[in-house]
Order: C-alpha cells, then structure tokens, then sequence
DNA sequence: ACCAATTTGTCCGTATGTATG
DNA sequence: TCATACATACGGACAAATTGG
C-alpha cells in the first residue's frame, strides 16, 4: 500500500536549538537572569557545532529572551516592551495602515489610558507632567522641541496610567504620532490649542478627575485628526511619514 | 586631563550586517518582496564569512523583515502582524502583568473594536459571525470547544473592526485572554449569559448598530471581570495562566 | 594589580543534500 | 534529465577580551 508521503517538516538544526532553548525558558526550566552554558557545551549537548548554536543564540537575542549583561555571559532575560513596541511600530508601517486606523486605535487607547492615569498617576509623575506642561508653553518657535514635549507628555501620561499592556499598546503607536503631528504642525501653527488641551487634561489628572481627563483626551484626538485633514492629508490613505 | 574614556562599542561583525541589510528595507531601498543576493556573494561586499553572514541573517529573519520564499531564496518581507502579536503576548506574561492590566486594556480596545466592526463588517464576516454564534449555543457541554468557539468570536469581530493597529493590540491580548476563560469557566458554568451577549453584539453588529455593539462589549468585558474574581482569582496579581 | 584560563567573535575549508534552470 | 548553485552543517583554528583567582 502506497502510504501518505511522509512530509516531515525539515526543521534546521539552529531553529531546533532556538526551540529547545525557547521551551525551557517558556517553562520556566530557565528563568529571567539565569545563566546559559557556554557555545561550546550547548554544542556537544544538542549535538550540533558551535556555528549552529550561535545561529539559534542570534533568534532568541532577537526576540530578547536572551541578552548577554556581560561580554562573555548569556542570560535569560525577559523581553523589552519597548522592542517589542517598536517592532510592532515598524511592522505598521511596512503595511501600510492609514492614519485613520493609527486614529481610531488611539482614540480607544488614549483617553482610557488618561482616565487611568487620573486615578494612579504618582506624584512624581505629576511633577514631571507639569514640567512638561510648562516647558510646552516656553517652547513656541520651535517645531522640533515643541513636537518633542509633545511625544513627551502622552509617554508620561501612558507611564502614569500604570498599566503595561495599554503602555504597550501606546508605544506602538507612539512614533506614528509623533512622524504624523512633525508633517502637519508646520502647516498648522495650532500650538496654543495644543497647549490647552495639555493643560486641561494635566489638571484633570491632577486633581484626580477620571472622566474629565479621558473626555479632554478624547477632545485632543479629534483635534488631532481635524488638524491632519486641515493639513492637507488624506486620513485614508497610508501615513504621510 | 583624563578625557571621558571613548566608550567605543565594539558591535560584533553579525550585526552590522543585520543593521546594514535592516537600513537598507527601512530606507527603502529593499522593499518587500526584493531577492537578497546569496551568502557567498554578502560575505564578501561585507568583507566577513559566510558563517558571519548567516548570523546576521538569522537577526533579520526572526524579526521577520526576511524570510525564505522558497529554502534557496531569501526575500525581505513584512513582518506578520500575527508574529508580533505573539512577540506581544509572550513579553506580557513574562513581565507578569495583572490581570487588571490586561482587563483594563481589553475595556478600552474590544468595545471600540466592536463599534468598528458594526460600521464595516462584510457579509461575509456577518455570516461568520452568526455560524459562530449558533455554534456555540450548540457547543455546551465541551469546555474546550466553547473557549475556541469564544476566542474565534471575538477574532472575527477583530477582523470585521477593519483597522490592523487594533487588530495589532487585539491579538496581543487574545492568547491571554484564552487562558484566563480556560481558568475561570469551569467554575463558572455561566455558558448561557456568554451566549446571550455574543448574541446581542453579533446582532448589534448586523444591523450597522455601532453604539449597540460597543455598549454590549463593554457589559461583556465587565462580565468577564466579575467572573475571574467570583471564579476566586485575584484581579491585581498576575494572570493565572 | 597581575596572570592564566575561559569564552566569544571570526575565519577557513569541506561535505552534503537539494532546488533550480 | 542533469548539472550547477546554494543553503545547511561540520570541524578546526586563532586572536582578543573577559573572567576569576
């Protein structure tokens, strides 16, 4: 009897140490900070040479469950949010999502990620938003470093809000902001609505007022698509970036 | 005077190959879809080995801005929102994040995700989401079948939402999401009141109700978080996976 | 503060299976 | 069909740097 065709998957070795590794990590066989043997031991243990191991080392370093804090060291570490943010940024990107998207997405996170921020936000972080508020509103004249305080106060109110899967969901989206508002504001010169709206929402937080803060935040995101209509993009088409 | 001693970095030979090929697709010059040249051929405008090159490679290629189309060709591609989702979802659990981090998170994204897809659903994903529907309220009986029915419900909404930024953090929630119901449901037994609500959004969502769609998903996550703590888990410590 | 052993980074050459033209 | 080209994998080697005594 003719049998199905084997069609075993021809898995390379280095993706084979890569997954063993992985799923001693994944089961907690190897925890974060735990020290990995050197090339040469993982080598005759797998049964590969050293070349293949290091090829599997280089996939774990990439998606940061390993990291070396030190030259000679291999250790497990527990992925960056903020890589992992800016891998999801670029890959956007690459598909080309239009502003409306990037739009409606922040118009879920942002003013709930405010609405939090107004119930946990440390004073610390109080202090540092109104630096920022503050320094905004000395900032007029220059594009860079307004754009800059810009980026700076939502990343301070996504800090405050003290919750790392909205924080990881915001960083994602972070610097499409940030390129979208640098190609819109020079043609706008709205720096004193901006600037108002900082305010108001900083107040809201301060004063620990939930609703008032997610409600400004809301308002500053309608802004936000307005202005980059205004501006002359196309919400629908790809980001201007 | 004793300068600040040049901190030189010495980056290793394998990732400037992979920071040069990764400039070359940020800038451009390499879109999705291009053939990078062999191994032999890298090494040497490189001016490094091939075993050099293949680690460089295997950077990229865990990213996922390459990939091999066929195992002799290697393309620069764009990295599946879906990988990074995972990315997401694994970096999550290992910096432990509570379960009211990720309620918090699904509070903001699956309502408006909702509203969305009430607003763009295709017949085609309204039909799949009413086979979906009747499939579950056929399913009692299997936990597992009604965990997957459930996961798929709200991954189809994802889909009909039409926006890839909130299908991007969507995904990264879903998996978690997954394994708390799994936790909690067999405490629960409340199979009926999912299905009314599934039944509400699904209809909220045939018949262009966006503010329907999304009031539903929110008593929905607010559900959910009643049952993770009736269940007897504790909202503020890490998820229970 | 020095020295020795270890370990990484990198190179070279070779073998093998297989996809492509 | 068949030959070539190419990726995968092996083994051995060496320098440089770090670690640990």
């Amino acid at each position: 009897m003719d049998l199905p065709v084997e069609r075993l998957e021809q898995v390379p070795a280095y993706r084979k140490v890569s997954d063993a590794l992985e799923n001693l990590i994944r089961t907690g066989e190897l925890k974060p900070g735990a020290v990995l043997p050197n090339e040469t031991d993982m080598a005759d243990r797998f049964g590969v040479t050293r070349a293949t191991v290091r090829e599997g080392i280089r996939l774990l370093e990439q998606s940061g469950l390993v990291d070396r804090p030190s030259p000679k060291r291999l250790a497990v570490s527990r992925p960056a949010l903020g890589s992992i943010a800016s891998q999801a940024t670029r890959a956007l990107l690459m598909h080309d999502v239009t502003f409306s998207e990037l739009w409606e997405a922040l118009l879920a996170v942002e003013p709930a990620t405010a609405g939090l921020a107004a119930r946990r936000a440390t004073p610390e972080l109080v202090q540092q938003l109104e630096d920022n508020v503050s320094r905004m509103a000395r900032s007029i004249g220059s594009f860079d470093e307004f754009i800059q305080l810009d980026v700076e106060f939502h990343d301070l109110v996504g800090k405050a809000a003290g919750n790392r899967a909205l924080l990881l969901a915001r960083d994602s989206f972070s610097v499409l902001v940030e390129r979208s508002s640098a190609a819109m504001l020079p043609k706008l010169m709205t720096f004193g609505r901006i600037i108002d709206i900082h305010t108001a929402i900083f107040s809201a937080i301060k004063r620990r007022d939930e609703n008032e803060a997610q409600h400004q935040m809301h308002r500053h995101m309608v802004d936000f698509k307005r202005g980059y209509e205004i501006a002359g993009f196309h919400a629908d088409q790809p980001l201007v970036i």
